[in-house]
DNA sequence: ACCGCTATTCAGTGTTACTATTTAGTGGTA
DNA sequence: TACCACTAAATAGTAACACTGAATAGCGGT
């Protein structure tokens, strides 16, 4: 990752696991695979499952050890309530961030036009 | 600050605070008080200082001391060359960002509606 | 002499993503 | 057997960041 983007991360990633889970569960080595798959190309599995480990902590997912034909037992993360509500405050904060700073981008290119 | 956006600041508030540099020159007190103004109410000024310490040390602006009448001189900061180069950097990875959750968000959406 | 406002600095803390490695299970192949 | 590739999870240590709380400094007014 850029360090820009590790630094962003901090704080949306979490955000983004959830969001995964609340489409459907999944467990860590998927949900590596499919962050990679849109682009964030250089996340690890470390980084994804230190996420899981945290939200199980917190109690906003249920898990499910599921045998795999391929390999070692999955751990299945699912959405609970409680990961719902984080997950809708989640949104919130994402999106009050998100209009900020889309204003201050705004405010930039119209002063760049007219000199201000 | 709640905890979510104590997180989610980390990396993008360095960005906006360049992106106000960006529009024109200000000082640490002045930014904390626009960036209260503009609904991050709890910042204090000692997140500030260190970011305009931090990005002054990476050579991303310009330093001119100032006197104030109403109190110890001004430090006025304003964005250089490289802060320019790095503020566009930074755009490119915020929107690829705002991108990715975007459709996460339209992703849960889609799936509620029609259970997927 | 004291308070309020302006203005900057700094040591210490907690949280986070990253690095690099280890452990485990299955199947294929030389 | 021994070895590798792939799948799957865990973990110790590190760096970077925003925050807390306090200190310092200058000015004006009472």
């Amino acid at each position: 990752m850029g360090k820009q983007m590790t630094e962003m991360l901090k704080g949306t990633l979490e955000g983004m696991i959830l969001a995964i889970l609340a489409v459907r569960p999944a467990y860590g080595y998927e949900i590596t695979a499919r962050l990679r798959e849109e682009g964030f190309s250089d996340i690890v599995e470390g980084t994804v499952y230190a996420v899981l480990i945290r939200i199980e902590k917190r109690d906003l997912v249920d898990v499910e050890k599921v045998p795999s034909e391929k390999g070692p037992p999955r751990k299945v993360y699912s959405l609970n309530a409680q990961g719902g509500e984080y997950l809708e405050e989640f949104w919130g904060t994402w999106s009050f961030l998100a209009e900020r700073i889309a204003e201050l981008k705004q405010h930039i290119e119209n002063t760049q036009e007219k000199g201000e």
